[in-house]
DNA sequence: ATTATCTATAGATCTATAGATAATGC
DNA sequence: ATTATCTATAGATCTATAGATAATGC
């Protein structure tokens, strides 16, 4: 049954945004094209007319869930603010709506070269944006910040979230805030 | 056909060796059972009678990861040797044989009790270590230290795998040692 | 006429179990 | 007698395709 071309776009756009939650929440190897359109109520002979395949669905959600946070990136006012909110425990605890560096970038070696190619297109505008906030020393130097710290957030991200000790899991965060602020 | 109880045990430890090294290359989620006994030279049943369970053969590969590069790292002189040995390219280019931290990480929170125990246990020691060799501070800010060096390599090692662009993925390692270094 | 969606299905692949086999270890 | 291993197979689940359907958009 044939839908109005405004409304195949919407279901487009529903099928995404699942794929850019469900795939930050359970990995990128650990959903299914069932699982992705049952999550925007249709059925996965949708994701095929729409994306053609899985794998291309894979490279639009990476860079979907890149730029809708970039978007909300773009609001925030100062670095301390975003590191403070980065390195929360509601960060941790709700992947699917946090930062998709931190939560594809193991999945990503294997993935296809189109799906790479977006992720290093959006960390290199996280950088750019990091390195825009940086107060000390000339561009370079700023650059070269900017790339510790976004090093310093994931790596504190993803083992808070790995760890099964509460207590270890904000130890990584505290301290790592603490590191940041100076 | 029954083995010997020492071709048994060895077996049993050849197929723990090929999880250690296929599960970081691939993935937890990306390997499956014939792949894993396969790679030791058997076939899937011999997995069952020697672990179980998948799961519980990937609790065991964690541990045995974790423990033999624990011992790789006792047998290391200094700190600065080892920050610069874990962000080199050859390092980033074998996660196989590399840091077990930066290759399940981001897999960990969706793996049994079991694995995620055996992993916080390895990195407590493996901040042990670290803290052991901090010059500067009481116990206290040495732990601080340690936890917040780990975050950054593990974070620089994932991120130098994850990008498409070769330059980026070295700046990314650069940058950190240097950062480390100081 | 075109096309977004659904249904049915193909063909792999996945984890797990049951039973047969054959050599060990008592 | 015990048991490590293999083989066969069950039952899910996975990606992908083909054809039917039915409403849009020309």
């Amino acid at each position: 049954m044939r839908v109005s071309k405004e409304k195949a776009a919407e279901n487009r756009d529903r099928i995404l945004k699942a794929a850019s939650r469900l795939m930050r929440e359970r990995g990128i190897t650990g959903v299914g094209v069932d699982a992705l359109t049952e999550a925007a109520g249709m059925t996965h002979g949708s994701l095929y007319s729409q994306f053609g395949s899985r794998e291309r669905l894979v490279e639009e959600a990476v860079a979907d869930a890149i730029a809708t946070k970039g978007q909300e990136l773009r609001e925030m006012s100062g670095l301390s603010d975003y590191v403070s909110e980065y390195l929360s425990a509601a960060h941790r605890d709700q992947p699917g709506s946090g930062c998709p560096f931190a939560a594809l970038c193991c999945e990503m070696p294997r993935q296809s070269q189109g799906a790479r190619d977006r992720f290093t297109v959006g960390l290199k505008g996280m950088v750019g944006w990091l390195s825009g906030r940086m107060t000390a020393g000339k561009q370079r130097q700023r650059d070269e910040a900017a790339l510790t710290t976004l090093a310093s957030l994931v790596g504190a991200l993803v083992l808070a979230r790995a760890v099964s000790d509460p207590k270890l899991s904000d130890d990584i965060l505290r301290s790592t805030r603490k590191r940041l602020e100076r």
